[in-house]
DNA sequence: CTTGACACGGAACACTTGTTCTGATATTAT
DNA sequence: ATAATATCAGAACAAGTGTTCCGTGTCAAG
């Protein structure tokens, strides 16, 4: 499979099969992109979509009637995920109820590829800056799965219990200590008492929205 | 149009043609809607389809094959983003030339409510841990928008001349001197000549991909 | 020149698919 | 009870649609 050996017209097809998806959100007929394409033969279509698809730029299925993909199979598959408050580090992860519908300015839409099929994944905006040892800013955005248990290595949502407070951190088991080892690789890890922790999940992603932060302040100048 | 009145069979096509989409990626025809549904006749799916529409929960093309369009607030347009390179702390940015087509698994797919239109963006990988006073990690994900200018207030991935170095840094003009403000709030600010600097693109996004990172394993003492 | 691979065009076929027609059953209003 | 409306089921049809077969032209290698 070699990375880009696409003919004009194998371009074209491309480019008007991206457009029409997004344009009409299903994908177009054989004869459509041959329309669109100025081919006149369904063949010569169908003969350049398997083309693209051994080139791995679309997916096809077989005799089903529009059935292309953009991508590899699940590139464009969307998980929506709901956003259901904030974490700060003096509280415990507040975890939704299941079944739950939230209304669509309150989810965050990622695709699988990114955060697989988002089961039990659940968003959180970080507040406050004690999370800065887990690289994580006030206005952060974290998806997390809720679970009990996670493997060693996994950034996890801990509760100390005897803090009381919440911490983003890689969690280790070590000889019946757990390391709690910060992001920040200048920060040095802790040492606890596994029993004095209780794990709340498991952090998936994290993704800090630049461009909708304020701007401070004034000044052009110029 | 009513909000709501919806029978448990139309409740039911509706979440199998989401679920179906989402899966597929392009919308189900009517006879695999009636089979997921156990409606064994065409004319019954056609005609809750229809009370769907009239209810503005979908949309339909009229004789063309799946077309169906969900209602608006369900899908949101997603956005490719090429992964052109890597960002070192120790060289320029290196955006890619435009009108060059990626391979599929070379971009990065979000959503517009996350990045706009994605125009002129280009997304990096950081490499090293020389943008930690940014709050950004090894392995980090970095979406920017080439521009030479930046407003007050943005984070902007700007080349410092005389360091030779890239630095990810909020940028403010002030007094006829730059301030770079790092995002670590512990950290302070930076004043330089703006003559010293070029700014090379605007961040508009940041993500970590905490599933995918490699298990650092052991090497407590340090 | 011959061969083979590659890209293309036209036509036909078999299946898919949206639509429509007729009628049955359930629910509700009068 | 009767009528009206809503929902459903089955069948048939015309158009849409993916697939396949056959033939042509191009171009580089042998």
């Amino acid at each position: 499979m070699a990375p880009t050996k696409l003919t004009v017209r194998q371009e074209d097809m491309l480019t008007f099969i991206t457009n029409f998806i997004s344009r009409n959100s299903y994908p177009p007929t054989i004869r459509e992109i041959g329309k669109a394409c100025h081919i006149t033969s369904t063949s010569v279509v169908d003969y350049n979509l398997n083309k693209l698809e051994d080139e791995g730029y679309i997916s096809r299925m077989l005799r089903v009637s529009r059935g292309i993909q953009l991508g590899k199979n699940q590139a464009s598959a969307l998980v929506q995920i709901p956003l259901v408050g904030r974490i700060f580090a003096s509280e415990p992860v507040s975890f939704p109820e299941a079944s739950v519908s939230y209304a669509p300015d309150e989810t965050i839409n990622l695709t699988q590829d990114l955060v697989g099929d988002g089961k039990e994944m659940f968003a959180l905006e970080v507040r406050g800056d004690s999370m800065i040892d887990a690289m994580i800013n006030e206005g952060d955005y974290v998806i997390m799965k809720q679970q009990a248990r996670v493997n060693n290595g996994d950034l996890a949502a801990i509760w100390l219990i005897d803090s009381e407070e919440t911490t983003l951190k890689y969690f280790y088991l070590e000889n019946d200590k757990a390391r709690l080892q910060p992001a920040n690789p200048t920060m040095d890890a802790i040492y606890v008492d596994p029993s004095t922790v209780r794990i709340q999940g498991k952090v998936m992603l994290i993704f800090r929205q630049i461009s909708a932060r304020k701007t401070v302040s004034v000044i052009p100048n110029n």
